[in-house]
DNA sequence: CAACAAATCTCAGTATACTGCGGACTGCCC
DNA sequence: GGGCAGTCCGCAGTATACTGAGATTTGTTG
């Protein structure tokens, strides 16, 4: 098992100039999506008691740290695409999770805050999303940990602009 | 500009037990999606000129190296999911990249190969992707690219089985 | 041959993520 | 006070990613 499929055995030579190119493990870009496959595997999994999926509890913890948020500042606060933001707290109220109302200075924004559920299960919430970080981090020693988030802060804060949801950027501390 | 937004400042203390938890910069998960998102913005930009997403071009170059593969093959070699994978090929298929037929052993495969228009476009893409690629690691040093890589190597590895998508194991080499 | 299990693929439904467009509202300038 | 640019939000459409159910084909077994 785990036979590791000799694909480059004796079928490679496929179908022009030498079929391989770079093999999709040397490209960071498929690691990383690989990883993200992962890792939202890993955390539904823990948090199932809760179904709730790793963008909606960013979201109910951007309203924990900022309750009455609007949906842009919401969406920076978390990540998530403009348009994005709308259609999950749409799902939390409709789960009950968060409420929506206009705001009452400027009527364009519409402000959220979570409910007294929505608040409970943010915070119930943070053990098991404990637990998923724990399980996809598992593999490596704690010395590698440390290395790759910090790899990884560095990428993200660098490269912010590029995405459509560029994220506040990483508090000073 | 890029001001930092002291969101611990003065309004943090919201509902209950102090709003904080950890930051989501302290979250592995999300780092994971971030770096996610600025890669395929990164690489659709590199690649506009061919229309064509990181999976599209994943299954493209597994069709290089294997061509003839039916979806389950393809699937695993590319790290996508069995249902997904239907989806991508027939968007490509539509483009005229690929083409598909029943099997001949075995009907009930369905076989892809690329058309002529397909093999030329994916290795034109090379160079695409080799940018993008850069790009997405340019903030970083060689030595911590390599770290990089490495790291993020041995976590798809070992947590491999966790994804629907659990992709054919990192070559031996 | 008929029944059954397994493999391959498809379809319906849901969630994230983005583009592009338009509507509603605000604040500013003339 | 009337336009006008800019902001916030929503809708339609597309692509990835997954779950769960079902269809077709294959091979095995009674």
């Amino acid at each position: 098992m785990t036979e590791t499929k000799p694909k480059t055995g004796g079928s490679s030579t496929s179908t022009g100039s030498g079929g391989s190119l770079t093999s999709l493990w040397e490209r960071p870009g498929y690691l990383v999506r690989r990883l993200h496959q992962i890792h939202v595997a890993i955390f539904l999994d823990e948090c199932s008691d809760y179904a709730t999926t790793p963008v909606q509890y960013a979201v109910m913890t951007a309203l924990l740290n900022n309750p009455g948020a609007d949906q842009v500042t919401l969406a920076n606060d978390a990540g998530i695409d403009r348009t994005n933001i709308s259609d999950v707290l749409a799902r939390l109220a409709e789960r009950g999770l968060v409420k929506r109302e206009a705001g009452k200075q400027d009527r364009r924004m519409r402000v959220a805050n979570l409910t007294q559920e929505g608040d409970r299960i943010a915070r119930d919430m943070e053990h098991a999303s404990l637990s998923a970080q724990a399980r996809l981090m598992a593999p490596l020693s704690a010395e590698k940990r440390d290395q790759l988030m910090s790899l990884m802060g560095e990428l993200v804060d660098a490269n912010n602009e590029f995405s459509r949801a560029p994220a506040r950027k990483r508090p000073a501390d």
